[in-house]
DNA sequence: TATTGACTCTCACGTTACGTCATACCTTAT
DNA sequence: ATAAGGTATGACGTAACGTGAGAGTCAATA
């Protein structure tokens, strides 16, 4: 009961051109070619190209498969500890780029919160009653916890005057854009539109960060308030419905 | 102050052949080309390599950031945080990978030590009665025919007990991790589990190779037979229709 | 000034583990 | 007999350079 190329490969999972590269370097010949020069491959073939599967999934390169499929056990565990060293490294130098990663990440964000400005609107610096307003509502619905508040407040506790400019510009920039959108007849779920809910996304996740549930509450905020309704309205009467819309897609895509 | 290849190279850590290659790809030209062909960088480039040298680092390509480095800090932003999941899926790879270098290590030192035979579950070996009744089954839907059943029954006419045990245990072992896959609430879709249909596939192609739709068939004896069903009952109650589900993708994909 | 050593340039092939044609032969079923 | 599908052997492409080869250039020294 001979396989041929075509059947191995399928049983197996890798292509027909990789058994004719594994055969072309010697790592897994066929049982025998027949006198049409086809390759066929039994039962043995199979269980070492698993083998060889099984070590490539390790991310080991195919010169050491070779002589690791020719070692015996004791070689074997040398082999695979030795490995274990290397993806080690590999894990934690993955780890200090994450760490890079959202320590640039932040560092941009304060870049162009830092960037030049215009005045597309004024200043609106908080009205602590609303504020409470905002924060009952949210509480309430269980879309943010006194924690998530707090860790909130604590981010913006160092902000002048200048900082909520540039903040409320970012917004404002946005929400323009939206409004193009909007006037443009663009979906909700289009790439370009999702690529704004994207910005406001982050631009939220720089305060808190939300779930699929509590990111599609903050957008029913949007609706339920009229400030929030006021507020959008300025750039689009049909902003906030659409940005709503977005916002579920975005959430329940991507959270 | 225009710096040679040579010393902008040694400023930087890198080659003169990775400027030359960035060069000719367009990644970075330098500031001028003296009429000597000779290439002349200055602060302004080595700004620019640094940058590139930076996502480097975190495994860019290099025609990412070729992308990148023409693009506004909300891309960036963008970018970094798309990257940031593939990172952090290779780590979670990797870790996986660290998990079963030290399963195959103490598999292999047990090996080594001793021929150990560790008791799963008590061999059960075939009740005639019932096993007639399958085959009935299985020609009655022209799962399998005659000669098919015959050529697996030659399979196993020589197996000792020690066989049977080696066998349920593969399988024991197999449904067991699918059980996992089932508590993890992995889609039968999903690589992880399909990787663990076709370890389900080899087995039973030991005896018998099936085609698409017998293979689907193959699923549905286990709905039918209350045997199948207890069997794999013991496992996770939902792993029958798991399991049978997840055979059909896997036949439509493959066969 | 001539020479030497360090530096530069442009090809161009090698690397890994295959993917993707191209072209031609073989097998099996209708 | 013809078509469909499998198989074989090239041979080029990939990513990001490393490593020469052969030839011209620059700066310092004898």
């Amino acid at each position: 009961m001979a396989y041929t190329v075509k059947k191995l490969a399928q049983i197996s999972g890798v292509s027909v051109r990789t058994l004719h590269f594994y055969d072309e370097i010697g790592l897994l010949k066929p049982a025998y070619y027949g006198e049409n020069k086809y390759r066929y491959y039994e039962e043995e073939q199979l269980l070492l190209l698993q083998q060889i599967l099984f070590f490539r999934e390790l991310k080991f390169n195919l010169n050491d498969i070779q002589r690791i499929m020719g070692s015996d056990d004791f070689d074997k565990i040398d082999t695979l500890l030795a490995h274990k060293k290397i993806l080690k490294d590999d894990l934690s130098r993955i780890q200090s780029m994450l760490r890079t990663i959202d320590k640039t990440v932040s560092h941009l964000w304060g870049k162009t919160k830092m960037s030049e400005q215009e005045i597309f609107d004024g200043v609106r610096p908080h009205d602590d009653k609303k504020q409470k307003d905002y924060e009952t509502y949210l509480l309430d619905k269980k879309i943010m916890t006194q924690k998530d508040l707090e860790q909130s407040w604590k981010r913006v506790e160092n902000w002048q005057k200048e900082d909520w400019e540039k903040f409320h510009k970012s917004g404002d920039e946005l929400n323009q854009s939206l409004a193009v959108a909007v006037e443009k007849n663009l979906a909700p779920e289009s790439a370009e539109v999702q690529k704004l809910i994207r910005r406001h996304y982050e631009m939220v996740n720089y305060f808190w960060t939300p779930n699929k549930e509590t990111y599609i509450g903050l957008g029913n905020l949007y609706r339920e308030h009229p400030d929030f309704q006021k507020y959008y309205a300025k750039f689009h009467p049909q902003l906030v419905e659409f940005l709503i819309k977005a916002m579920k897609i975005f959430a329940e895509r991507n959270l």
